[in-house]
DNA sequence: CTAGGGTTAG
């Protein structure tokens, strides 16, 4: 109680010198006849300062008084410095002048360096601080904990999580929010998880972390249990909040819960900043429904680079090169620089479209006309694009030219071109070196062992697959999923779980009835295991997006449009039927794969059979 | 004298 008059005293005593210094400054005549100035005027118009500009000549100013060794004051200056980022001007402080800084200024010095993202330095700071005797106290702790984030280090987090214990910080909710958030950039969800459990008073701010661990560790169907659990619990929602959902959405290709979603933002009169409208795009985009995300993009008071770049994806990725080509242009109209994502973007397009010219006179303007470097990514759109087109030996060439280290990825791609233009001989070569890179990987071996497959070449694939037993590799099973009253249904290869199962196999069966009237062939060149054609057929009968597809006609509407996803690539015989469903049942049918959006309609595809 | 969670591709 005794401590706490003279601080007032000191508060009232600052806000007069605070008042008398800016009639001071509305009166520039008077500078000359006012008395000198006292330290408290220093310090108060220290906080007032707006710009770095301002505060350099303050400090000018500091200097020729008889103040310029003041301790305290100059302590209270580099703490301004540091608060506009000024890192280099507050350590000289602390390194020649303030030897033993108060805690604020170790706490500001953590914070610039995490904000600077020079993590590691952060934290070796906070334990040097920590070494010296000081007593760390919440603020410093949710300034060193988003350096532990960014360097996704378990180690420095637990470490820095037993000193939350020992100084008694476990109850602040900040610090709680800032160590969920750490655990789950880490990938700790456990921790995470037990973290936000054990909090008395959830927020919308822990929520929203352990959201992001949920996103980020794929449990998407957790993130919306919890968005739900909000709700119940009455705790608000805020953009991050939809940010985080809307992404869920997005990558379920839960359509309705993301338009859902939607309404509840404009019901409650959300902003829709940036951030929000590129989730939405994101969220339509990703669920098929491009036409939304189009008018999402329309209606955006504001567009910043990312919302045109989320567009021109958007559009991309559905084959709609020619509308993500005009959109680009549209947004250089507008004075946007595009960076290296936004070409992204594009090149994947022109890809998708077999648009390799074009391809290729947009990778050169990326950089002779906007100063993009191209890396890995424009690389690999290139070399799919070049490979899809069977333009096999460019590819390989573009390849062996380029300045940085390929990694597997990207010469997978010329293996997957390899297999669609059966080029055995230059598999082999690719294979080699993608196992050099990633030998673990079951994928490649499966996809070499379906090239030696395509060509006949048995003993190969008997090879190939004996490769994988001895090393153990497992295989990525195929699944699909179809969301049917905002309900999201998921299928493996063979999948007899459902509880449509039967119904699902007999409409599968009627329409491949059907289709053999008409003079259908199962594509079983699809199956690259040695068994009888009958086998074969029944194999390519039971892949996931069929049954999705299925279940999806058995249990909506006449007209009602279907959209599935599936994690692995369409195959050429699923393909087929397809667009059969599509014709015959007269459905709009679109699946996104893998890479790209399927839009089925009328017995074609929107793809026109390149992919 | 300082606080936590956020947008785009592959």
């Amino acid at each position: 109680m005794l401590l706490l008059k003279p601080i007032r005293l000191r508060t009232r005593q600052i806000s007069q010198y605070a008042s008398a210094a800016s009639q001071e400054l509305s009166a520039p005549k008077a500078v000359s006849t006012t008395p000198p100035k006292g330290l408290n005027f220093y310090i108060s118009t220290l906080q007032t300062r707006a710009s770095v500009d301002q505060l350099h000549k303050l400090h000018a100013e500091i200097l020729k008084t008889h103040f310029s060794r003041n301790i305290f004051l100059l302590t209270r200056l580099a703490h301004a410095y540091l608060k506009f980022g000024c890192l280099n001007i507050g350590e000289r402080f602390v390194v020649s002048i303030i030897k033993n800084p108060p805690l604020f200024l170790w706490n500001e010095r953590i914070k610039c360096y995490a904000r600077k993202g020079r993590y590691r330095e952060s934290i070796d700071l906070y334990y040097e601080m920590v070494r010296s005797g000081y007593k760390p106290n919440a603020f410093t702790f949710t300034f060193v904990l988003p350096a532990c984030a960014g360097l996704k280090s378990v180690k420095d987090c637990r470490r820095v999580h037993t000193d939350v214990l020992w100084f008694g910080c476990e109850y602040n909710e900040f610090v709680i929010t800032a160590l969920i958030d750490v655990y789950g950039k880490c990938g700790d969800l456990s921790s995470a998880r037990q973290l936000f459990d054990e909090m008395p008073v959830k927020k919308t701010a822990s929520c929203n972390a352990l959201m992001a661990a949920f996103v980020l560790d794929e449990k998407f169907d957790d993130a919306l249990s919890l968005f739900n659990e909000m709700k119940k619990l009455g705790i608000p929602s805020d953009t991050i909040t939809m940010v985080r959902v809307l992404q869920s959405c997005a990558s379920l290709g839960a359509l309705q819960q993301g338009r859902w979603v939607h309404e509840q933002i404009i019901r409650t009169q959300m902003v829709v900043n940036v951030q929000l409208g590129s989730a939405l795009i994101n969220m339509y985009a990703r669920c098929g429904s491009i036409e939304e995300a189009h008018h999402v993009f329309e209606e955006m008071p504001k567009k910043d680079l990312i919302a045109w770049t989320s567009i021109i994806c958007g559009y991309g990725m559905h084959g709609l090169a020619h509308l993500s080509e005009s959109l680009f242009l549209r947004m250089v109209s507008h004075g946007l620089r595009p960076d290296a994502i936004t070409f992204v973007g594009v090149l994947s397009g022109f890809s998708h479209n077999g648009m390799v010219e074009k391809g290729w006179y947009y990778f050169k303007k990326m950089s002779d006309e906007f100063n993009v470097k191209p890396v890995l990514e424009h690389y690999s759109c290139m070399v799919d694009m070049l490979g899809r087109a069977g333009r096999l030996n460019e590819a390989e060439n573009l390849l062996k030219h380029i300045t940085v280290k390929p990694d597997s990825m990207i010469w997978g791609g010329l293996l997957t071109a390899c297999k669609i233009h059966k080029n055995v001989e230059m598999a082999e070569r690719v294979v080699s070196k993608i196992l050099e890179l990633d030998p673990t990987n079951a994928g490649w071996h499966v996809l070499m062992s379906n090239i030696y497959a395509t060509c006949g070449k048995w003993d190969q694939v008997a090879k190939m697959w004996g490769k994988i037993k001895d090393l153990k590799l497992e295989k990525q099973p195929g699944w699909s999923s179809i969301e049917v009253t905002g309900q999201i249904h998921t299928f493996l290869v063979f999948d007899q779980s459902h509880l449509m199962s039967k119904e699902i196999y007999s409409y599968l069966k009627y329409v491949k009835e059907r289709m053999k009237v008409e003079g259908y062939v199962p594509e079983t060149s699809v199956v690259f295991e040695k068994v009888d054609e009958e086998t074969k057929e029944e194999m390519v009968f039971c892949h996931s997006e069929r049954l999705a597809i299925a279940f999806g006609i058995l249990s909506t509407l006449d007209g009602d449009v279907l959209r599935v996803m599936k994690n692995l690539r369409v195959c050429v015989d699923c393909h087929n039927v397809i667009k059969f469903i599509s014709g015959i049942e007269c459905r709009e049918i679109i699946v996104r794969d893998a890479k790209r959006f399927h839009c089925f309609k009328d017995g074609v595809c929107s793809c026109g059979d390149y992919w």
